[in-house]
DNA sequence: TACAATATTGTAATGATTACAATATCAAAA
DNA sequence: TTTTGATATTGTAATCATTACAATATTGTA
């Protein structure tokens, strides 16, 4: 399925805009922040503003295309993988890895139900370990 | 242990600001924002500044005797307990619950090494759901 | 083609946080 | 106890991410 078709799957009008947007986070999977978006993306499409970004980001998050994600930064992130998994940041390079994560759901007191999960960890990478 | 105590264990000089902070937060298990303690203790300590609380929160969190969480919100907000712990967010009436976390540290790629974790749940709570 | 609905844009506002400089307080030496 | 240098606190102004809003542009359809 094409980056447009998932759009109109979710009745979003795949517009030009809203199609690079998404293009560029299914085919960057680092995370990018709003404005980083905003940057690779006004090089091709110098029309582009930031609150289009914006504005895009908070349709494709609310329809639940894409997710945001909130680590301890003052910028939100965006990640075209809305399956459930962990954020790793290295706290040496700054990159952040993804990876699997257990249900940790019976840990819950009986009655909560469960919306959104996220799990993020800080440390040292394996290449910056060495 | 008073939080006088605490403080100075941690080599903080306990003034009346700090440990003021850090005595609101031990007391109060509500994750509160900057502005919250600065907004509760202000009542108080009239001359207290905005400005301390940021200074003694960023302080407090660098020697580790309380943690900074970040849920997706603009704020970040403090918690005067250090332990492993995840929290769930209410979307219902906002509350923000602890609870038990398992360590899935096993499925991370080998040779990280892990320095902070976050795990963060939104959802409704067991009187929300009824 | 024309119209109504929706998208995009730019600028200005907001709100959390930080920088900075001035003032106040503390702790230790004389 | 007084002095002095170091550290804390304060208030204001700056910064930075995000949002509000109004104007313009674009789209889909009659």
């Amino acid at each position: 399925m094409t980056s447009a078709e998932i759009l109109l799957s979710n009745n979003i009008r795949p517009s030009m805009p809203r199609v690079m947007i998404y293009d560029y986070l299914q085919k960057h999977r680092t995370h990018p922040t709003a404005d980083e978006i905003y940057s690779a993306l006004s090089l091709m499409a110098p029309t582009l503003s930031k609150t289009t970004v914006y504005n895009t980001v908070k349709l494709l998050t609310g329809a639940g295309v894409i997710k945001m994600i909130t680590i301890e930064e003052q910028q939100a992130r965006f990640d075209a993988c809305t399956d459930l998994h962990g954020h790793f940041l290295c706290s040496c390079c700054g990159k952040v890895y993804d990876f699997d994560t257990k249900e940790p759901e019976d840990r819950l007191p009986k009655g909560f139900k469960v919306q959104t999960k996220e799990v993020f960890y800080t440390g040292t990478c394996e290449s910056c370990t060495m």
